[in-house]
DNA sequence: CCAGACGTTGTT
DNA sequence: GTCTGG
DNA sequence: CCAGACGTTGTT
DNA sequence: GTCTGG
């Protein structure tokens, strides 16, 4: 789930400003310099894309972590290999039990900002990508588990994020339709006023029933849907401006009504 | 007890 | 580090 | 989507 | 050829 989001380095700055301060805003564009964020970055075995996130430990000061959460008892680079392109996705219902996310679930929650996400629709043995986003925020919040491993031959310092998932709305569970798959999935998208909520330590809330409260799917008629271009390959739209515009398939028209007012 | 996993989703 | 499976 | 397996018995 | 794993 999440085959790829969009979170331009614009969009971080901006929100940056509107959480922090013009010095964070101002930290975080030289740690962007030059910008290399784009309109899609993908998610999956071979990709691992930097994004910026606001952590529970320094809510107003972002951070550049990477997709493909590292757990802290990874013994070397090998296994960090191995695990992070498993641990791209958490599923909100276990992260306090399992033990790749439990202690980050605990202690180390984060919010990272997106304008939409992708994936893909099937209809008639094809697949065609869609950007789903908000009606009515440029931006929102995405829940996210972040870590900090060191590789101690390398002394390499990895920090890395999870996004966490949750049961798929209606919305979702029409286009996220691959066949054979079951139990559909969207990412945790926070409402403005979950934000903190999320980033608050367990102690000042009710505890991890409080968080657990905040893993519901989205209500599905506050989004909006369309279809895009192929995303990857030859004719593949991926990570370029542009990736998010939409583009109408004739013979989807045959598929019916996907979503509301995309 | 020790060895081995530890995880999720999907179409270049 | 901690849990699971053999 | 592509790459790679595609099988069985049985224990130092 | 078809299924599985990544």
């Amino acid at each position: 789930m999440c085959y790829g989001v969009k979170a331009r380095t614009e969009m971080s700055l901006r929100m940056a400003r509107s959480r922090g301060d013009a010095a964070t805003a101002e930290r975080l564009r030289q740690l962007l310099e030059p910008p290399e964020v784009f309109d899609l970055h993908f998610a999956n075995a071979f990709d691992h894309p930097r994004l910026v996130l606001f952590t529970d430990t320094a809510p107003r000061e972002p951070g550049l972590f990477t997709w493909g959460l590292v757990p802290g008892w990874v013994k070397g680079d090998a296994q960090r290999v191995e695990l992070w392109n498993r641990t791209l996705n958490a599923r909100g219902e276990t992260i306090f039990d399992k033990p790749a996310f439990r202690a980050a679930a605990k202690h180390r929650r984060a919010i990272v900002y997106v304008e939409g996400f992708y994936e893909h629709f099937h209809f008639g043995k094809k697949a065609y990508p869609h950007f789903i986003r908000l009606k009515d925020r440029e931006a929102f919040a995405l829940a996210a588990l972040w870590e900090e491993w060191t590789d101690r031959e390398s002394n390499m310092l990895w920090r890395t994020f999870s996004i966490v998932t949750t049961e798929a709305n209606a919305l979702m569970r029409r286009i996220h339709n691959k066949p054979g798959s079951e139990g559909p999935r969207m990412p945790l998208i926070l409402a403005e006023g979950e934000e903190e909520q999320w980033l608050a330590p367990l102690h000042s809330t009710h505890g991890e029933a409080a968080l657990k409260a905040l893993i519901k799917p989205f209500p599905e008629e506050a989004m909006q849907a369309w279809s895009v271009k192929p995303l990857l390959g030859k004719e593949g739209k991926g990570n370029r401006a542009g990736a998010s515009d939409e583009f109408d398939y004739p013979e989807l028209a045959l598929a019916g009504p996907l979503a509301h007012g995309g």
